[in-house]
DNA sequence: CCAGAGAGTGAGTGGTCAACCACACTAACC
DNA sequence: GGTTAGTGTGGTTGACCACTCACTCTCTGG
């Protein structure tokens, strides 16, 4: 009875992918200071030594799942871009703004691009992987959908108010300057 | 050689008042986890056992810096809301934004209301004074500008860009996305 | 079946942090 | 001069954190 097990220990890559992925909400909570790499590793099933082995350094740990998650925003833009193809600008913006809304429907990306903006502040490894992201993200945007200047940054302009809206829970309570901040935007 | 010292009990509230106003400049670097309180006692000249004379603990003393920001904020637009009495709802946005560009050409003042916004995810009572925060400054921009409700909400829009701008330090390459992000945005 | 490469961990280490407490200093008032 | 009330500090404590190391376990190729 020896089913096919191809394998019962990871491979260092697939740990490495794992711990990336469950980080992403150990980290969105609390940000880089305020997360411990024991609550990392509680997340990613292993131990809280063997995140040492997989990252030399908790900046550079936390630098990679900001960057983790700056592809995984593009790759959901680029999906819906794709699927509005010829439409106009607007159109297509549109339809990122919405395939933006679903990605973050679980709200962990959003909060970590809220926690690497608040981390990129002093620290340098994470502003440049937050620069970065931002770079390819508004050229990419920009491309995608031939917006004008003004539309593209209306476009990065909602997102931020977004970060705001579900920071600080502006969707729990109901009245008149929470309808008017988050007026037209869908949260899934 | 007595000169007149009329007043001396109230000398902790206004050691309470100095460590708010230098806490901020400690805060706005690291933020609410990663800002220690002997920091801040330093930024106030004082030793770090006082600061726990003056307040009860380091959450309640994060937030007392968090509602004073926004209380310095609001003064800001409502000064610039008087100065354009009378104009267009346009008019006033624009001299509100203009105050408020003013008021942040020192960068902390944003960089708390940024980090505020990182810990009010997962501290309550700092989401507490954020909301209130908020709460307030909505209303007073609708109500003092009497702009329509997207022309509200495209303020705070802008002003959460602002808030990427200078945290990732947009400003501080040049290219085509930088200037995407920046543009009409005045820094001073 | 065994040797070795790599996956994975328990048990630390040195350092730091929030919070506390006992005590010193100052000034006002009797 | 002595009492009292308030300002302010040095020193400590116990918990916790990033990071390390010696070690075990598991798989694979020969």
């Amino acid at each position: 009875m020896k089913t096919e097990r191809p394998r019962q220990l990871s491979t260092a890559e697939e740990r490495r992918e794992t711990v990336l992925r469950t980080a992403i909400g150990a980290f969105a909570a609390r940000g880089y200071w305020g997360t411990t790499t024991t609550e990392v590793a509680k997340a990613a099933g292993i131990s809280q030594a063997y995140v040492y082995r997989l990252f030399p350094s908790k900046e550079q740990l936390f630098t990679a799942v900001v960057e983790h998650c700056f592809v995984q925003v593009r790759a959901a833009l680029e999906q819906a871009a794709a699927d509005a193809r010829g439409s106009s600008a607007q159109v297509v913006l549109d339809a990122m703004g919405d395939a933006y809304a679903r990605l973050i429907s679980n709200n962990d990306l959003m909060l970590i691009q809220l926690h690497a903006q608040a981390a990129a502040v002093s620290e340098p490894a994470v502003r440049a992987a937050a620069q970065q992201g931002y770079a390819r993200l508004v050229e990419y945007v920009r491309g995608a959908s031939g917006g004008t200047e003004q539309e593209v940054q209306q476009f990065f302009a909602l997102g931020m108010l977004c970060h705001l809206i579900v920071s600080i829970g502006v969707d729990e309570v109901d009245a008149p300057w929470t309808r008017t901040l988050a007026a037209g935007i869908t949260h899934y």
